[in-house]
DNA sequence: GTTGACCTTCCATCGACTGGAAGCCCCACA
DNA sequence: TGTGGGGCTTCCAGTCGATGGAAGGTCAAC
């Protein structure tokens, strides 16, 4: 299968798939003309990483996860834990982003926003605090 | 002022503050010798860019923050309308975290997590669904 | 034989820095 | 007056995860 093929199975952009060969995350054969030549394990794997990413594990953890994926006798623990990883950094996102909204709300509705130059906005940024 | 006490009055790292320098976000006098000189004007300014991008906002939203900032005479709905896309942007992005957090969480809490090898969320990743 | 889609490699670019090298400059202390 | 150390300068490279584009080879249909 070549690689345009395997793009749309995978839902990964050609480019990025050239990409993960590239970094050695996926290596792929080749056919007689130099394609590449994407079995349907290569499939499997290119997915397994495409929904690794969109789960927001980074590109080498995606190296760690594929090689637990291809690895029959690895414990469920060692994937636990980087899953349990991954997650506290999610929420810890979730924390901060949070912790944005509060403040920038907070600007954003006591400013009036009308045609006057007065902004709150301006002067929290400014580092005047504003209640 | 030279940039190594900008730095520390302002937050920002002094290499950054070259970056920005170099970028054409804020630009700084120059003492004879050469150095940077800053004023506390500029002082102001390094805050604010500080004080916006710890809210979230890119580098290009802090040149139009900081040009409304100069502005005396600018309505205050210009600013809001900035400010209040950033938040839609910030909802969006937590939104998308927590739909991540609870697939992840589901995946997580479903593996027992001990030296066995079946585990629910390399079955997940490769796309075999896990209830 | 000639389109046009698809494939190849290679190089550049994005954002927002960050690290490091090589070389001035300045001040305190002996 | 010399020396040491810290701070400053510029410039170049690297980070992460792609993405865009150029130049050129390949293939299948008409």
């Amino acid at each position: 299968m070549n690689i345009g093929a395997a793009a749309r199975q995978s839902g990964l952009p050609a480019k990025t798939i050239r990409y993960y060969e590239e970094i050695g995350l996926l290596r792929a054969d080749r056919a007689a003309n130099g394609y590449r030549d994407y079995s349907t394990e290569d499939i499997h794997r290119l997915r397994f990483v495409q929904r690794a990413r969109s789960l927001g594990f980074s590109v080498e953890e995606c190296r760690q996860l594929l090689s637990l994926y291809s690895d029959r006798d690895r414990a469920s623990a060692d994937v636990k834990a980087i899953a349990q990883e991954k997650l506290g950094e999610i929420d810890r996102k979730i924390a901060e982003l949070t912790g944005l909204r509060h403040m920038l709300g907070h600007l954003v509705s006591s400013c009036h926003g009308d045609d006057r130059p007065d902004c709150p906005i301006i002067d929290g940024l400014a580092g005047k605090v504003t209640h």
